[in-house]
This record gives C-alpha cells, structure tokens and sequence, in this order.
DNA sequence: TTTGTATTTAAGTATTTGCTTAAATAAGTA
DNA sequence: TACTTATTTAAGCAAATACTTAAATACAAA
C-alpha cells in the first residue's frame, strides 16, 4: 500500500479514531459473522442450508439428485459447511444425513424467514 | 456430471420432488439472497456496511485511514456494493459520500444486531 | 468374498476474487 | 493557467473458488 496519500483536509479526526476503535472492539464478530456469510453468500450453499431447515436433514445423494449436480460437488460444499460448523452429520448404515446445527441459526434463521417472505410477495 | 450414478434405494421419492419445487418456487430469492450475501461475506465489506450503519455516510478516503488499507482497494469495495444496490453515492465537492440503501437494511440489519450483541457479551 | 451402493478425497482446471501499481477523471485552489 | 486533492479505472497477478473426473473408503448384501 504504496498509495496512502489522502487524509482528507476536513476529515473528522475523531470520527476516524472512533470508527477504528468500533472495528477493534468488534473484530472478533468480524471474522466469525464473515466466515458465516462467505458460506452463505454461495446459491449453492444457501439452498442446502434453506433445504436442510425445511427437511430436517438430508444426504448427499438426495441434494445432488434435488440441486441436479454431481456428488462430489455437493459432498465439497457439505464439507465447507460441516468445517464452518455450520452442519454436522451422522451416520445411518452407509448414508450420512446431514442437518443444521444450532450455532449458527441466530444467523440463518432471518434468511429462511426472508425466502419465505420473498415467496409469499410473489403469490 | 457423468457420475450420476446415485438415486438411494431408500430414496423419498415425493420428499424430492417437493425439495425441489421450493427451489424452483423460491429461485430469485436465492439468486438475490445469495448475491447480497457473497457481498456482505468479505471482512472487508463486512467492515464497510456496519460502518456505513454507525455513521450514516463516509467516504472512500475516510474508509481507506480507518481500515488501513489502499483507497484503489476500497473504491473497488465499494464500487461492489453500489452495482448490487446494496449503498448509494452522494457528491460534495471532491468528495463521494457513501451511505446505506434502504433496499436491502432487511438483509443487513440483523448482522449490526448480532455484531454489537456479541460485543456486549464479550464485555 | 465378491459385488454394489453411498460417500469422500484427490488432482486438474477454468473462473473469480482481491489486491497492487500506474494512469485517468474531476473538482477545488493558488 | 497550473497544481493539489479525491476518486475511479485499468492492467496485472497470486490466491481462492467451484467445478470436473478418477480413485479411495466404508458399509451392506448376495
């Protein structure tokens, strides 16, 4: 960052070390909430997620056969989603359903409710 | 996608099926959710929105000193989150004003809630 | 114990992302 | 008019992303 050459002459010093000690004091929140959102911010993902809070839980095999794409695609996502702890899995036999954790629902939980507002709009 | 080579014995047929009409039903949600939240999944932009939010307007300039990086960077931050609608731009003089759209607070107003409540608990 | 099913993992690849530096606009000031 | 100042734009590049195909793993059934 070579480029550094603008404080603004009416820039409001104060406002500017506010502003960094609000990011300081919150950095934590930042990191976690943006993991979060990267993970959701995907179409992909963000259907798995809605899908698996309608269903309950689902396996690979069903949400390649739903999404229409391959498994192994799918099975990286489940994966991403299942190291953000996002997801967590267990074992029936050999299939491996999936379902949301609670964690992170403080966050999810306004997206579904978003979707199915968005739906009803367009009814 | 050659491996396709997954339809579960045990597969729930009609439970498919209705997965994958929500989908087809909710699709420009998704579409739209999804790309506000790629937007909001980077720290940086993260960052950016909450302080827009505390501040009501700031400038690319500003920005650039309070979260230590180049203003190139920002202004390609920014411009981002102007084409998804997400803030606007007002001019005054030399400088460009940046503030939240109302468009999209729905989306963006539960992050604030949860970043400054986590903050709280951690204190 | 061989075969089939469900899933993951690994390697390869095209695309996207987020920065960098340098140049271009645009608007004030001397 | 020339000279800052604030911002954007463009080009380049390293790293991350999201898929592909092929191989590996794990379990169940014949």
């Amino acid at each position: 960052m070579a480029n550094d050459t603008c404080i603004r002459l009416q820039a409001d010093i104060e406002q500017i070390k506010s502003c960094r000690e609000k990011l300081k004091a919150n950095s934590k929140s930042f990191l976690q909430l943006g993991q979060v959102l990267a993970l959701a911010g995907n179409e992909v993902r963000l259907k798995i997620l809605f899908l698996l809070e309608e269903e309950n839980e689902l396996c690979p095999c069903d949400l390649s056969d739903i999404l229409g794409m391959s498994i192994p695609a799918v099975s990286q996502h489940l994966r991403k989603l299942k190291d953000g702890n996002i997801i967590e899995a267990r074992k029936e036999g050999q299939t491996i359903f999936y379902s949301l954790r609670n964690e992170h629902l403080k966050v999810l939980k306004p997206f579904f409710k978003i979707i199915n507002q968005q739906n009803l709009a367009t009814v």
